[in-house]
DNA sequence: GTTCCGCATGAATCGATAG
DNA sequence: ACTATCGATTCATGCGGAA
């Protein structure tokens, strides 16, 4: 679809309630460059991993990657609102026995770009692929990479709180006053080791290690991130009534989970079956 | 200490039995010279994080991070055997708003330098404080990198199988025990655990994501890392009388673990009141 | 309706084989 | 030598059918 094709929905002039909340079907490099400047709260996005969808994507060597998502990495930066913030699911394949390093190449090349590198996020996957190697153990993490365009951006924590655990009871019981004063001098600014700001509360601040809810919704089709996923840093990062962009929406996860969560969103996928599912899905998940 | 003031087991010409199982006190920088090429079987290290001891270490600033370790990994390079293994502990401080890129770097140099980046496991501090900071959340997790001379490295795997996560949960809640039920069993963890009551069991392999809590113990060194954590790597790299270097031991964590284990191994500290601490658990760890 | 098995299925990786 | 393809390995999870 090339850009004279581009939909009026999606001509700069017009509100943006115009042409949000649809999944478009082209290449993200093509369209990207239709939607306004600072229009978007928030991106999430998993794009495809190096080589590793060559059957569908055309495989993007591992050595051609960060070529290759620069000019779309410049895209989102430019329609990223000032304190918006960019979410990159990433993880770097195996090489020839090494960890290949393209996803740390990318993470300078970005911050020459101009993206402030703010965080790195871990995905610990509880059913990561099985298999055994003889120098390697299953991969089951990866890298959610926190991007912004400054260092005061939207956040809102108290969105994505969760239950105390039981380890903080038990921790708090056995808490000495040695342990207090230990921990005091090792946290060193903000919240600390102010233990009455959570004794008794219900409700705790995550970390920076994903730790979503076991429950996952039944879904039929194939998705490349579970729904909890997109939902927990939508919830953190956006208010309702925010744009949301995914550049590879896949089969639409995170366009669903925007909808779920009462925010607006818009998805970019190349390939027309994954469109079409998108949709399919989309609509399904109208009263969810 | 300068090296013409070495003790004699720390000569070349010395077998390794007369110079192993001992800490030193001096920069490592300036000891490992003295230690033979090829000579180690695994190293296991924290390293002084960037600008976070400065009144101890002297705070190397992130900016000088690489230049300052660089000489160090090159003679860690040298003394490793070829089917040796490097364990490095990192993990880059917030500096501006922003996740520092003195790892990532690092990672590229060592790499330039000879070493293979064959894996990163991540360490996940389970037990760690809720807190928070207006842009961001309790850093619950650290990088723990793979380096390696050759594609084939010693790797002993069984040596740190987990029971399964099915088989675990369920005799687990047929005991009906509150506090077995509430620990940890599945695949990823398995620390803190006596995995001998599990022979005989179901075992698996476990994954790149360790769980861990940190340790709670009154430890005066700042950066220690919990015992499990060399223990599970000594395990995985090494076989009994093989040898275990350190050349940031602290107050002698590696060493203990190693010394638990049945192996030799080498601990270098450049602070005086860390060896006595070292040299003191360690005498009294003799019977652990 | 529950609970309990059995079974298919993954954003994987390695080594061998083939071109 | 270097790349492309295939088989073997492995386990948490969700699902369907059975008790």
């Amino acid at each position: 679809m090339s850009a004279l094709q581009l939909p009026l929905y999606l001509n700069g002039d017009a509100k943006r309630s115009e042409w949000s909340d649809r999944i478009l079907q082209g290449d993200c490099l093509a369209l990207l460059p239709n939607i306004p400047d600072e229009s978007v709260d928030l991106i999430v996005t998993s794009p495809p991993y190096a080589d590793s969808r060559k059957k569908t994507y055309g495989g993007i060597h591992p050595d051609d990657y960060v070529d290759w998502f620069l000019p779309i990495s410049a895209q989102l930066l430019r329609v990223l609102k000032p304190s918006g913030t960019f979410i990159l699911n990433i993880k770097e394949k195996v090489v020839n026995g090494e960890r290949h390093t393209y996803v740390l190449e990318l993470i300078l090349a970005m911050r020459q770009q101009g993206w402030l590198w703010t965080e790195e996020f871990i995905w610990h996957k509880k059913n990561c692929y099985p298999g055994k190697w003889p120098n390697r153990f299953r991969d089951a993490w990866e890298r959610c990479l926190q991007l912004n365009k400054q260092k005061q951006f939207a956040m809102y924590q108290d969105a994505v709180m969760v239950p105390t655990g039981d380890w903080a009871k038990t921790r708090l019981r056995k808490l000495s006053q040695t342990d207090l004063r230990r921990d005091e001098s090792r946290v060193s600014s903000g919240f600390g080791k102010n233990v009455s700001n959570w004794v008794g509360r219900e409700l705790v601040y995550p970390t920076n290690v994903l730790h979503l809810a076991t429950e996952s919704s039944n879904r039929k089709h194939s998705a490349a991130f579970p729904l909890e996923l997109p939902k927990w840093f939508i919830k953190l990062f956006t208010q309702e009534g925010d744009l949301v962009l995914d550049p590879f929406v896949g089969s639409g996860t995170t366009a669903i989970a925007a909808r779920m969560l009462g925010r607006h969103y818009l998805g970019i996928e190349l390939l027309p079956e994954y469109v079409e599912l998108a949709k399919l899905v989309q609509f399904n998940s109208g009263n969810m």
